[in-house]
DNA sequence: ATACTAATTAGCTAATTTGCCAATCTCTGC
DNA sequence: GCAGAGATTGGCAAATTAGCTAATTAGTAT
């Protein structure tokens, strides 16, 4: 279960543009596959993807997307692995697993104690 | 459908602690009833409250939880209505099931990617 | 060893955010 | 009309964020 602090980070980390634009490329494999020729034996997630890779979507330096990147992950939104020279970034579902539980769970109780507060059956229901 | 536009706007006023308590108090309930004695014929959501009663909850000026207010309306979290004297606040629940929405999605949708990607009959189960 | 690529760190500036107080606006009640 | 309560606006200071370049670290390849 997220704590606040968590869920904190998770909005703060999707509230800029660029780093939202990151989170949506990763997890919908916008980018690339990173599987390296020079490398075959490296095994990666295939939707994987290296931070320069990522650098080449955008008109910022490559430290600037590194520290988005650095947010993305401290907030567990991905996770990086190094292999050689590279950092590969995989998206961390389980993370956006539990923000969809999150809101769902809210949806639902308010649903029930507005059901509960106009109809008590509804509710029991 | 909520944009990216919305979306970055929702995220941010959901990334600032003081927001995110008020957006929690107001969708669970946590204030108590702004029904006004003084004015029993207005009609009020049972859980909406006012400006000044959130504020008494934070060690904060009025000012600023107003402002805070303004960000968490223009995100379309919450809605304000004037009634009199008060500005009275209800949650916004549609915006919170499209995000529940949104985020369940994306985990279907990645969840299918993945069977697809290593299993086939499994994604067209 | 040297050179090259990938990435991070450090130090800086500009822009944005978050708080405050004072002033103003709006509505209620006398 | 005037006083008072509720709320917003404007202007300001401090803190944070987001970008840059230059320097550094780590790994690869010659």
């Amino acid at each position: 279960m997220l704590d606040m602090e968590q869920k904190l980070k998770i909005f703060k980390a999707l509230s800029n543009e660029t780093r939202f634009l990151i989170f949506k490329n990763v997890f919908t494999g916008g980018y690339t596959c990173s599987l390296d020729k020079k490398q075959p034996g490296v095994e990666v997630n295939p939707i994987a993807t290296c931070v320069s890779t990522v650098a080449e979507h955008f008109n910022f330096s490559l430290p600037t997307i590194s520290a988005h990147i650095k947010e993305l992950k401290e907030a567990k939104i991905i996770s990086v692995e190094k292999k050689g020279n590279k950092v590969y970034i995989e998206p961390n579902i389980e993370t956006i697993r539990e923000m969809a539980g999150c809101f769902q769970t809210l949806v639902t109780n308010f649903d029930n104690n507005r059901a509960l507060f106009f109809d008590h059956t509804l509710a029991l229901k």
